[in-house]
Formats: C-alpha cells, sequence, structure tokens
DNA sequence: TAGTTGCAAATTGCATGCAACTTTGTAGTA
DNA sequence: TACTACAAAGTTGCATGCAATTTGCAACTA
C-alpha cells in the first residue's frame, strides 16, 4: 500500500525529477494514492530509489498543480477536494475547453478527426466490455487533449492539460460507470459539429457535455460530505 | 548590469525559494533582466547569497510560468515574445478576465469598489504627472488583481494573476504611454457595470478593454519584429 | 485515569559535493 | 589565414550532509 510506487521507463525525458512527477501523478490518479495520504520525501525516494532532490522538485510541481496540497506544517498530503473545490474546477473547465472546441472547429486536421471519430464508434460497440470503464477513460483523456491541442493555443492547451489532472483526479474518486452511456453521444455530438466545421455549436456541445459531468461530481461529491 | 539583484524583505514568508523567486520575477518585471539574457543559477546564488537549491527551484517556477524560457542545452534564459506569444498570452487574458469580471459584479464588496473608484479619479486627475507611467502600471495591477480577486474562483484568480505577470513582462517591453488616457476611462466603464452589479455589461467592458491593449501590443510587438 | 512535560525519531529546507555535458579559447597544422 | 583538435572553465542535475522544526511516544505528576 505504501505501495507499487514505480519509476516510469524513461519515455524520452532526460530529467530524473520529471520521471519521478510522472510516478507520482500515476500514482495519485489511479487512487493508488488516497486523498489526505501524506508524500513524504523520503519515503518516495526509498521506493524509487533516488535521492531526495528530484522528489522534492515534483511535489513541488504537484503542488502547483493541486493535486498535492501541504498542510500548515509544510507537511505534504495528497489533495482532497470538496464539492467546492470540484465545482470550481469544472468551472474553469467549462469556461477553457469550449472555447477550444470552437478552435478545434476551425484547425484540428482530418486524419485526427477520423481517429477520434473511429475511436468513439468502436468505444459504443463495447458498451458491454467488463473493463468499458477503463477504456472510457482512456477515450475521455484522448479525446479532450486532441481538441486542446488542436486549438491553435499553446496556453490554452497547457492550461486545460492542468485541469484535465485534476479531473482525472477527482475521477478516481467516484464510481462514474452510470453516466457513461450518455457521455459517449455527446463526444459524438461534439465531434459532428467539429467535422462541420461549426465552432460555435462545437463550443456549445462542448459546455454541455462538462456541464453534465460537473452536476454529476458535485452531487456525488456532496453526498460524500454528509 | 549583471544587477542590483537584491533579496527582498522578507514578507512574511517562511520559504527561501519563494523569496528568490520573487526577487527574480521583480528583477524581470522590471527590465532588469532583459529578455534573452540568461539566468545562471550560480549568478544568481552568488548575487542574492544564497545556495544554489533554492535558486534552482525559483527558476524552474519562472520556466512554468513562462517567463524564463530553456534553450536546447537547459540554460535557462530570460523570455522573449514574439507576436504571436503576445497575441496568445492576450487571448488568454481575454477568456479569462471578463469571466472574472461577471463573478465580481455579482460578489465584490462595496469598500473595494469604492477604493478602486477613488483610485481611478485620482489617477485621472496626475495625467500630467511625470511619473504618470508608474503610477498607472500600479494601479492596473491593483485594479486587474481586485477583480479576479472578488471573482469568487480561486482557480480563476491563480490563472488570472500567471497571466497578469507575463502582461507585465511584456509590458516593461514597450512605451506604453500613448494608450494610458483611454485606459483609464475603460477602467472608469468597467467600474460603473461593477457597482450596477451588471456582470453581463462588466464582462463586455472588461474584453473591450483587453483587446486594445492585445492590438497595441500585438503591433508593437510585430513593428519591432521587422 | 487524565494531563503534562521532555526526549527521540522523522521530516523538510537549504548548503555543498560530484559527475556529465557544453561552450570557449588556444594551439597546432595545412 | 583558415580549420581542426583538445583542454579548460562553466553549467546544470542529482546525491548527500546538516540544522531547525515538528511529531510521537513515554514517563511522570496530580
Amino acid at each position: 500500500m505504501t505501495s507499487q510506487l514505480q519509476l516510469l521507463p524513461d519515455s524520452g525525458c532526460a530529467r530524473l525529477s520529471e520521471l519521478v512527477y510522472q510516478s507520482l501523478l500515476e500514482a495519485i490518479l489511479s487512487g493508488q494514492l488516497a486523498a489526505g495520504h501524506p508524500v513524504s520525501e523520503l519515503a518516495v525516494a526509498r521506493q524509487l530509489d533516488v535521492s531526495r532532490t528530484p522528489v522534492h522538485e515534483a511535489i513541488g510541481q504537484l503542488i502547483k498543480d493541486g493535486l498535492v496540497q501541504q498542510e500548515a506544517n509544510c507537511r505534504p498530503v495528497v489533495a482532497s477536494f470538496t464539492s467546492a473545490d470540484i465545482s470550481d474546477i469544472f468551472d474553469m473547465r467549462l469556461l477553457l475547453e469550449p472555447a477550444a472546441a470552437a478552435g478545434a472547429a476551425e484547425q484540428m486536421d482530418r486524419v485526427t478527426l477520423k481517429e477520434l471519430s473511429d475511436e468513439c464508434d468502436q468505444l459504443r460497440s463495447e458498451r458491454k466490455s467488463p473493463d468499458f470503464v477503463k477504456r472510457w477513460a482512456e477515450h475521455d483523456h484522448h479525446f479532450h487533449s486532441a481538441i486542446a491541442a488542436a486549438c491553435g493555443s499553446p496556453r490554452l492547451e497547457q492550461d486545460i492539460l492542468r485541469y484535465r489532472r485534476l479531473h482525472r483526479g477527482i475521477n478516481c474518486l467516484f464510481n462514474t460507470a452510470s453516466g457513461l452511456n450518455s457521455a459517449v453521444s455527446e463526444h459524438a455530438k461534439i465531434l459532428k459539429s467539429l467535422k462541420r466545421r461549426d465552432g460555435e455549436s462545437a463550443a456549445l456541445a462542448m459546455a454541455e457535455h462538462i456541464r453534465e459531468w460537473k452536476t454529476f461530481f458535485v452531487q456525488a461529491a456532496m453526498r460524500s460530505e454528509r
């Protein structure tokens, strides 16, 4: 439980601190490190067999991302999100991602469009598959990341990716199986607008999609707060 | 020229790396460290009389902020902005700050409103003052920060502050004296909407205000690129 | 038993040491 | 003079050492 933390295989990155960051990120996003769990420099360093320095930097990154919080006395713990936090995070996504969708409607190339479209169809046919939830999560991430990447603004893309990390952190806290079917069709609807190069309707569809998830997660959080 | 870099007096911050960050930020935003200028860990550490470790962290922060860039060989230099960068940064502000203005219209307290209002009037009367440009910069920062702080979303506030740092970095590259008079009235207009608690018109006025500056800076940058 | 005091263990932030890598400058050769 | 090769200096990333602070536990007192 103090876990299978492991250095991810070097994916072309020269920086050890970056690898540590990825490893910790993975551990948090997968739920392996639960909310509130302390993140000790020394413990992580030992598990990954590196010194404390790169771990220190990685934790700093995670704090800036908002996935790790510092308690009063500087001991970092995995962030826990109140329903207000979740609402706030989704409001940010609601601001950023529709704008990206509008940009992507103009700029996304046909190859990517087709790819996403195929992925979406594929997913539809797997609705009964046992690892559907997992497949969905992968697709969802790919889908939103691709739109962010195609929006034409590197800064908008980066900001969206940052909030998506938070989204994934939240996602692993709740069982999302119930909302997944409609989510697939929402993605399809967004894609349709993108293909029509209709930025306005893409933005609206994206906003609608995020709003759905917002109410889902906020309500789930409020239930679990009582 | 390798400059008067100095540790700012401890403003209630226990972290040395944070102080170094503030000092470097100040040096960059004031134009003391020009774009393209290398930021050497060792040199900074010596000037501030601290070790390289906190400097390393501070530079990492600045890189994340986008105010410092890493060249091919990991040597950090003060970021230089192309007209495309500037356009992108202002597009982000155009996305974020009108939303904050709408929120602030609902939530900003009367005291702050009055404060900003007075500051605005005061500034109007100083149009001919020799340090008007400097006074304006201070007011501008205060004005936008206050609106961000009153928007009700801590994450929106943080993101806006991040882009404002970039704005200030850009600001110090160009002589902005010519656009200042109309800018004061634009602030006044935004304030009027805030006082009326009219979020929609506050957002519009804010967008208009930022758009003005966007065209100003982008054009200035394009001129200087030739 | 409950509460308080004091010491040991652990944790973090910062300083310093080390090795790998770039860049620069110089000397030597064609 | 121009070009190559090599050495010397400087840079960064990571490891480790140190000191200050906090946490936890235990013993002691009322």
